[in-house]
DNA sequence: CATACCGATGTAAACGCTTACATTTTTCTG
DNA sequence: CAGAAAAATGTAAGCGTTTACATCGGTATG
C-alpha cells in the first residue's frame, strides 16, 4: 500500500504538503494540490486511519459492548447507535462481551487506543464498579444498574412501564395477575418486577409469590412458566411477561392447552418488538423506543467526549408507552396495522 | 492515560522489557515481570491498540460494510459475523454504507489502516468494479453481483431456492403464480426472479409480465403489490413474494380484502425470518441460513488475510431449504413450533 | 583462567501520519 | 526596485508501540 511518503516523492513535495492537501488544513497552491491529488489517485493512496489517530489522539470510533447480539432488540439498538454516530462522523466498533465481569474488563482494555468512548450494556454486572478498574475512557452505561453518581447512563423507564401494564390489566377487572420474571440478576428484569409489585400494592392487593414465575427472557422460558401457571390450583386470569419473547412462549403454551386469549386468560408483554402486533391474537405490550435508546446513549457519549473532564454526568430514562392490542381483550384494542407507510 | 513509558519509568526498566511482558515474547525474569505487572495495574495501564497495530501491521479488526442495518436479517448476519470473528480474535467495525458507488468507495477508504479486511455487502453496485478503485484490502463480497473472477464472494442459492418454492406451488396444482419482485437493481432480487421464470419454463408455462409485480423488499411494497394482483381481471391462485417482509404485506392485503389463505390464494415468502412461522397462517418460506452466511464470509476473509497474495479466490453459495407451512396449504405443512429448546 | 555462550535487559529505529516552527518563494507597497 | 508582508512549502519532532541488535553479567566449558 502506498504511503504518504510515496505520494510526496512522486509529486516532488514534502510529506507535510501532502498531509495538508488531505486535511484541508493550511494553504496549498491549487496547482500543487492538484498534482498531489493526481499522484495520490494513481497510487491508490488513502490516508492510514490508524497512524492518523495515533497522533491526533482521536479515533473517530465508538466502542459498543453488548451482552448479546441476538434478536430484534439489538438490531434496533445498533441501528440507533450507528445512525447517531455516523452523523457525528464516528464509526462503531461492536463487540459482544459475555456476562462476566472479567470479560467486560477484558473487552474494555481491548478498546484502549481503538475508540474514543464506549457504550456499555452490561445488565448483569454492577457496571459502576467496572469503571474503576481497567482503562480510563468515557463510558455511557445502557440499561445497566449504575448506583453511584459519576457515571453517565441511559435507561428505560421499566418500573413505570410495568405499572402502566398492570394498571391496564387491573382496570379490566383482573385481580389474580401473574408475572413471568426476566433473567435473574438482570437489571431491567428487577425493575419490571418492582413495577409489578408496586402496582399491586397500590391496588390494595398483596403480591403472591406463587404468582411470580421465574423466567429468562427467552421464548422457551415463557412457555415453561405458562405451563406451571396453568397447572396451579388457583389459576391467574392474566399473565404479564417481562418481555415479548416470553409472552410469545406463553401464548404458545396457552394455545396448546386449549385456552383462549383473552377470553380465558389475558396476556401482556414488554418491549413491543415488531413481532408483537403480528401474534395471534396481537399482543398488548409496553413499547420501548429501542433505537432512540441507542441514539440517546451515543448522544450522551459524544457530549462526554467533547467536554472531556468538564462534563456533568447525566442519567436519563427513556419513557415507554402502553400499546393495547387484543391479547388483553380491552374494548379499544388496536386495529390491524394499516401498512401504508 | 498511562503509556508504556510511564510503566517503564515506574518499574525502573526499559520500555522494551515492559513490552515483552505484555506480549509474552522474549524472556523476562519472573521477578521483573511481576514488578512490571504490578506497576501496570496500579497505573491502570493497558496497551494502546492503535499504536500497536501501526507497527505490527495488523489491526485484529474486520470491517463490515452493509447497505442497511434494519431488521432481523442484518441482526442475524452480524451475529454470525461477530461469532466467527471473535473466535479468531478479531473485532468488527460495522459501517452502513449507502447504496451509491461513491459512498461505498468512501467507506472503503475510511477503512484503510483500521481493519485487516472487509466484508462488503453491496447488492446495488456491481461490486467487482469497486475493487479496482480505492484501497487495496482483502475483501469478501456478500450477496453481491461479482462478475469477474479475482474476488472472493459468498452468496445465497437464490435461484435454486426460488425454484424450490415454485416447484412446491406447481406441485400443489397452481398454474397462475404471481411473483412480487425484490428491489430493482438488487442482485438477490434478480436471481430469485430468474428462478421463478426457470421453474415456470420447466413446467411448460410461459411467464406472463402481468404476473410479475414490482416490489422493494418492504412490507408496504408487498401490500401494494397484492392490491394490484387482487384487482387484476385474471387473478393468480398463488403469490410468491421475493422476501418475507413483502409476504407479510401480501397477507395483510389479502386479509383486508376478505380472501382466505391458503384456500382462496396461496402465499410463499423467502428468507424464513423468525416472524414467518408466527404469521396467521404461518408462512411457507425458503430458509436462508443467515448467520451462516456471515460466518462463511468471515471464514473466507480470514483465509484471504492469512494467505496474503497467495490465495485462490473462492466463491461459495450457501444453500437454502424450503420450509412448508400453512400459507401454501400443503397437506404436510409444519405443525406449530414446539418451543422446548 | 580465558572463551564461548546464554539469559536478561537496554538502545534505537521504525510504523504512517500531523503540526509547530523554520525557511523559502511570491506578492505587494511605497 | 528594495524591503516587508504574505503565501507556500519544508524540517523535524513526536504519537505509543514492537523488535532487531547491542550490551552486559554470569555460568559452563575446555
Amino acid at each position: 500500500m502506498a504511503t504518504i511518503k510515496d505520494v510526496a516523492r512522486e509529486a516532488q513535495v514534502s510529506i507535510a504538503t501532502v498531509s495538508r492537501v488531505f486535511n484541508g488544513a493550511g494553504i496549498v497552491r491549487e496547482e500543487t494540490a492538484r498534482r498531489i491529488r493526481d499522484v495520490a489517485a494513481s497510487l491508490r493512496y488513502a490516508p492510514h486511519g490508524g497512524a492518523r489517530s495515533l497522533i491526533t489522539r482521536r479515533t473517530s470510533t465508538l466502542g459498543v459492548l453488548l451482552p448479546d447480539l441476538y434478536g430484534e432488540f439489538f438490531s434496533e439498538l445498533i441501528r440507533g447507535i450507528d445512525e447517531t454516530a455516523r452523523h457525528a462522523g464516528y464509526h462503531i466498533l461492536v463487540s459482544r462481551s459475555w456476562e462476566g465481569r472479567r470479560e467486560v474488563e477484558e473487552a474494555m482494555r481491548a478498546m484502549r487506543g481503538r475508540v474514543d468512548g464506549v457504550v456499555l450494556m452490561s445488565p448483569h454486572v454492577n457496571a459502576d464498579s467496572l469503571l474503576n478498574v481497567p482503562v480510563t475512557l468515557p463510558v455511557v452505561l445502557l440499561c445497566s444498574p449504575a448506583t453511584g453518581p459519576g457515571t453517565d447512563s441511559v435507561n428505560v423507564q421499566n418500573c413505570r412501564g410495568a405499572r402502566d401494564m398492570m394498571e391496564h390489566l387491573l382496570s379490566l377487572g383482573h385481580h389474580r395477575i401473574a408475572i413471568v420474571k426476566g433473567a435473574s440478576g438482570n437489571y431491567d428484569a428487577a425493575e419490571r418486577l418492582r413495577g409489578y409489585r408496586l402496582a399491586l400494592r397500590d391496588a390494595g392487593i398483596t403480591p403472591e409469590r406463587s404468582l411470580e414465575c421465574r423466567g429468562d427472557f427467552s421464548e422457551a422460558g415463557g412457555y415453561a412458566a405458562a405451563l406451571t401457571l396453568i397447572e396451579s390450583k388457583h389459576r391467574p386470569t392474566a399473565i404479564f411477561a417481562a418481555n415479548d419473547s416470553m409472552a410469545i412462549g406463553v401464548l404458545s403454551a396457552l394455545r396448546e392447552a386449549g385456552l383462549r386469549v383473552p377470553e380465558d386468560i389475558a396476556v401482556g408483554g414488554f418491549d413491543d418488538i415488531p413481532l408483537a402486533r403480528y401474534m395471534d391474537p396481537p399482543l398488548t405490550s409496553v413499547r420501548v423506543p429501542i433505537s432512540e435508546l441507542g441514539a440517546r446513549a451515543v448522544g450522551t457519549l459524544l457530549e462526554a467526549i467533547a467536554r472531556k473532564t468538564h462534563h456533568t454526568r447525566q442519567r436519563s430514562r427513556v419513557s415507554t408507552e402502553l400499546v393495547i392490542r387484543r391479547s388483553t381483550g380491552a374494548p379499544y384494542a388496536e386495529r390491524p396495522p394499516p401498512l401504508r407507510h
